[in-house]
DNA sequence: TCTGGGGTCCTAGGACCC
DNA sequence: TCTGGGGTCCTAGGACCC
């Protein structure tokens, strides 16, 4: 990531297109023209379709259980998510481009905003996307303009048109406004439904009605980051590309449970695993925190669902497995017992770099940190199930993630590496 | 039977201070 | 019945993103 130096230079904004089927595309080449989708965690509903899927009538976020059911899903191929290897996709994808972009930004795991020269961006945006290709397999689609807001527009139209890229930089202010006018409020970058329902009472319903509102009302009604998009999709670039990451502000593991858990005995032992793969997080990522929210609840589409979070302050501020599964222990008395809970996480926050903190009152504890560290040692190398603090136990649970359609880790896992012939 | 898991930013409002 | 004017810090919650 690189700075930008302030010039009015392109912006585009580079996407994977649907990235979790074309990884598993990569891995297996088979899958290529074939209706294909990947399953969230627990195999609970679509989250990346393949052309061929959308063609189907695969929606996004559409639940497997009623997908399978269909009559016409007999090709369908629905895989379980596999976010190590997806984790790793991603990152060559993000190298790959800042070997050629002038400045480049992370926004997600797979989109990056770039700059471009003021010379011939499609060219440079086109060169960039043939190098993804080459080095990593992943086909990408980009939208060019001056704003974010706008490369967005303009990547959401090139999907639409099947082509890999839409360069709005070269479109005359007539186009570009019959685009705009084209495009649903709802469908710009930072308008969501509820937006979508409040400009419609001020009559604002196309991207090109909110480039031509009133800036200050948009301001005084909502919020500057409303202003902001409402001036980016007028040309006016409000967000510049390639700013400094801040500092994490949280860290969340939270999961729906393989199957219901109801007694608060069960209950513990999830939360001390959850708390254990928290604190796992924080470690890898040299933190440690002050505060941990809990909570549980069961599924939100049944009548008379139940929450129940609690906060518990960590002091000192720790990293530390068994601290944390200490913490969890506090929400236990505010369970139902006999309600089918579905849900549970921890949310850490208030962090800070690992011993930023004055320790004069509780040095730091090297035993601890050894043992968590062992802990980590064994998991990788024998299994996940082979060892577990206390109150998480040990082997497979009744409530465990369901990840039943899993394909081969190509290039994650050793024993499961591509063999080419 | 079965419906994801992370994040971010912004604002309002309360506690507290002078 | 009247009962300042700020400022800071923190948290909860809304809204959005992929």
């Amino acid at each position: 990531m690189t700075a930008d130096d302030g010039q009015r230079r392109p912006v585009a904004l580079v996407d994977v297109r649907c990235m979790f089927v074309s990884v598993e595309r990569v891995i297996d080449p088979q899958l290529v023209g074939q209706p294909v989708i990947v399953l969230s965690n627990n195999d609970g509903c679509a989250v990346s379709r393949s052309d061929e899927a959308k063609a189907l009538g695969v929606g996004m976020g559409d639940p497997w259980f009623q997908l399978r059911e269909r009559p016409n899903m007999a090709t369908l191929v629905a895989l379980s998510s596999n976010y190590a290897e997806y984790g790793a996709f991603s990152s060559r994808f993000h190298t790959t481009i800042s070997t050629l972009a002038l400045a480049s930004e992370t926004y997600s795991v797979d989109e990056a905003f770039v700059t471009l020269p003021t010379a011939e961006p499609a060219a440079a945006a086109v060169a960039i996307q043939d190098r993804v290709r080459q080095w990593t397999g992943l086909p990408t689609a980009a939208g060019i303009a001056t704003t974010k807001t706008l490369a967005k527009v303009a990547q959401r139209r090139a999907k639409q048109l099947g082509d890999a890229l839409c360069d709005l930089s070269t479109w005359s202010p007539a186009q570009t406004e019959e685009l705009l006018a084209a495009t649903p409020v709802e469908d710009v970058w930072g308008i969501g439904s509820r937006l979508r329902t409040g400009l419609a009472s001020l009559g604002v319903r196309t991207a090109r009605d909110l480039a031509n509102a009133d800036a200050g009302v948009l301001r005084r009604r909502w919020s500057v980051v409303l202003e902001r998009t409402a001036r980016e999709l007028a040309g006016v670039p409000c967000m510049p590309v390639g700013f400094t990451p801040r500092d994490r502000q949280q860290l969340m593991y939270s999961r729906m449970l393989g199957a219901t858990v109801d007694s608060r005995a069960e209950m513990r032992s999830v939360l001390a695993q959850y708390a254990a793969a928290a604190a796992r997080r924080l470690r890898a990522h040299g933190l440690q925190a002050a505060l941990a929210q809990v909570w549980v609840s069961s599924s939100r589409f049944r009548d008379q669902a139940l929450h129940h979070t609690t906060a518990v302050a960590l002091d000192p501020p720790t990293a530390d497995p068994l601290a944390l599964i200490e913490a969890t222990r506090a929400l236990l008395p505010h369970l139902r017992e006999g309600h089918p809970y579905n849900r549970a996480g921890i949310l850490l926050t208030g962090l800070s770099p690992a011993g930023a903190q004055p320790t004069l009152w509780q040095p730091p504890n090297p035993a601890r940190e050894r043992l968590a560290a062992a802990v980590d040692q064994i998991s990788d190398r024998f299994g996940r199930h082979s060892i577990g603090y206390g109150p998480a136990g040990l082997g497979p649970r009744r409530w465990d993630m369901k990840r039943e359609r899993l394909s081969p880790a190509g290039t994650t896992r050793w024993d499961q590496l591509l063999t080419v012939r």
